[in-house]
DNA sequence: CGGCATATTGAAGACCTTCAACACAAGTGG
DNA sequence: CCACTTGTGTTGAAGGTCTTCAATATGCCG
């Protein structure tokens, strides 16, 4: 079982090992010099479209995805979704729950997917030996604080076509720098999940791929995305100059 | 405790007594148990339309604010300005920076303002001696995190007038919880401010104005907004229910 | 294959922006 | 004190972008 999920694990999808993971030396097992083995038995598989974590839920750990995509959303007041981000191997979840010590925010997995779990005590008593494994989880968050503000962005300037544009190419670089640069992209989320996070319609979505595709930027089959011109991507995406 | 410049505070515009702050136990004046004269000495004053950080800068101390008001932003690649943020007293500003040991925001004063300083080595030091200390850090941080999601939720799903009532009753909110509960608001931003933080033009956010004056729910008067009817206002929020 | 979810495309309409004119307040210099 | 300037805010009309509604197409999984 254990040799078996592994393979699956790295045939199937995209993952990071472990020493190039994002939460790097905070990584509780790699503190521990657990082995492969050991690793692999810490870390929590998800089924498709399973809720990890639902808002109001008690905090207690955050989570990082080993492999697979994992979505977060909030249901409004008028009891409607919102997608507040898309997360790939090595993202880090939970940080939003620290404050009030419950998760604001639903955790679903987009696609089969590993996660580890970290307990936050745990992670707490770690930080508590050692200073630079307490500064290291501070740099993570402000980097969570800098993603988001990047997203604001994109709503409050870009129109429809930029920010699909601006979807597209932060995939290409988010996946690039977990050393997959392809310009072959795999979306693991739907018209409809990426078109609720970007604040349009999947009818808009839809247009606009193809609008990309006409002007050969793109090159789109179904959740299947190559990218025929990279620098007119980034020029569509409004990230040039 | 009882000179001039103390009095001069508390008289001129909204400010937070030091126990209120949201930095609380994490004042490294309050640490320092200094008395109230040594705490004024170490705010520094910034004129309006000062700029006290330019993105780029060397990351080296969080700004904390006494009184007054800031405003956050960034230069986009096209050259315009996008406000990421405005923030009242007790508000804290440069989490973003840490992660890359830079700004990446302009922080400029909308009014006269007074900043606490918090030099970030000294405070890592305190936190050093301190688990308390480092836990509160953390905490104010995620909810940092916390904030910045309300602002996607905005974007990602109200029109020009649920983004402008959320925009007051946000204000009348934060001002309620420094203890200043008033449905009188003194508006420190420009039109042209308020439309560029929430996405706007500044005709759309005048011609919303002038819309919830007729409903009775505003008064409008310049930077000065009377609440008139606040559970309409957060009805029009798309906040109720 | 059939059934159902997902995705694409078209036409009409709503919402916000753009462009332009005007109103108003604050500050400056004569 | 007024005339002038400048910055800021308001209002109107036309136009563009995105949404809504509806029909059709494609893909997926039993």
């Amino acid at each position: 079982m254990h040799n078996n999920s592994y393979k699956r694990l790295r045939s199937n999808s995209y993952s990071v090992p472990c020493e190039l993971c994002s939460i790097g030396s905070l990584c509780i097992p790699m503190i521990q010099d657990c082995t492969l083995g050991n690793l692999l038995n810490q870390k929590k598989a998800l089924a498709k479209n399973e809720i990890a974590v639902k808002a109001g839920d008690p905090f207690n750990k955050l989570y990082v995805i080993h492999s697979g995509c994992l979505k977060s959303y909030v249901i409004t007041n008028n009891g409607t979704q919102q997608i507040t981000g898309f997360y790939l191997p090595g993202d880090i979840l939970g940080y939003e729950a620290i404050c009030e010590n419950k998760y604001h925010n639903y955790i679903e997995a987009l696609t089969h997917t590993l996660v580890c779990e970290v307990k936050y005590d745990r992670l707490i008593a770690f930080g508590n030996e050692s200073a630079s494994i307490r500064e290291h989880n501070i740099r993570l968050m402000s980097n969570e604080i800098l993603n988001q503000q990047r997203l604001i962005m994109i709503f409050a300037q870009k129109n429809a076509e930029e920010r699909l544009a601006t979807f597209v190419y932060s995939m290409y670089r988010r996946y690039a720098q977990r050393g997959h640069t392809s310009l072959n992209i795999k979306l693991a989320m739907s018209r409809a999940d990426i078109a609720n996070h970007l604040g349009l319609t999947i009818e808009t979505v839809s247009r606009i791929f193809t609008r990309l595709q006409q002007a050969e930027i793109l090159m789109v089959k179904g959740k299947y995305i190559l990218i025929k011109n990279l620098s007119e991507l980034i020029k569509a995406a409004g990230e040039s100059e």
